[in-house]
DNA sequence: ATGTAAATGCATAAATCTTGTATATTTTCA
DNA sequence: TGAAAATATACAAGATTTATGCATTTACAT
């Protein structure tokens, strides 16, 4: 029900300008799915959805970027979750483990981030190490990171 | 039978995502073992398999603590599905176009999976050119991508 | 063939995930 | 800024998925 569920917004909102939550039950309901505000929040959460100021002034939910399926960003954070095994900092470099051959994907994925407190990254088989500003630059960087791997 | 039967298990989930154990019933039932969910569950806990989150919101049966090579499979082909954004074939050569910097990490994946018909791989930075063995194998490779991306 | 232990299925208990209701929090806009 | 609208969340109920006790079957050594 679920995932059938996400599928269908992410093809109404990719059809039409979806302004809230509510409209988008409304949508819903003539596709024959039944649901609830919250149950609709919860799903604009999982699809990473965004609500944006269109140049009209009004409102639309979209998938962060293009009107596609998953956005760019999303797909790279994707790629970063799949790759990473596991990661650690000393001083002010931030050391990622992936899996084999994947570790310049990863740091691919993490330039492409535009991350201000990374000076630079560089990648070998299954190895990145990511050069930051400082130690607290790598230690808050290594919470983003647990938090995206989660 | 029960040793094959498990061994099916794990083939089948290092090749696709496996959300819940019906779905691995009807798995094993496309290759001829047909047991219950009661079956599964034991065998689940025999093979030490974990059920995870994946980076898409979705489910998936993974083993832990065994070679891990095994469920690399999957997760690369969720990288490649990711990454790939267009792809093509003249003659015997196949080009994926990818997003920006994930060539290497696609070609990675798909040197992974071992495919006998592919002689090489190499990567640029969006692209990846893929020498198969000749233009049959290039097409029917097309096809399999069309298939994963799916 | 027969006894024994492992494997399996059925039924159901236990655990996990999903959803709705009510409510809190945030955002919008006059 | 403050009221209204929109969105997020805590909690509980409901639904789905997984685990397990027990009976039966199967495999196998004798």
């Amino acid at each position: 029900m679920k995932k059938e569920r996400q599928a269908a917004i992410l093809k109404i909102i990719a059809t039409i300008d979806v302004e809230t939550q509510n409209q988008l039950i409304a949508e819903l309901t003539k596709l024959g799915y039944y649901s609830t505000q919250a149950t609709i929040s919860r799903d604009v959460k999982d699809l990473h959805l965004v609500k944006e100021l269109t140049a009209l002034g009004s409102y639309r939910y979209v998938t962060r970027g293009k009107p596609d399926i998953l956005n760019h960003a999303a797909r790279l954070r994707t790629i970063f979750r799949e790759s990473v095994t596991s990661y650690a900092f000393a001083q002010n470099i931030v050391v990622i483990k992936t899996l084999p051959g994947l570790a310049p994907a990863a740091c691919s994925a993490i330039d492409t981030m535009g991350i201000k407190s990374i000076v630079g990254t560089i990648a070998g088989d299954d190895t990145g190490f990511l050069a930051m500003h400082d130690m607290d630059a790598a230690e808050r960087f290594c919470s983003e990171i647990e938090e995206m791997l989660r």
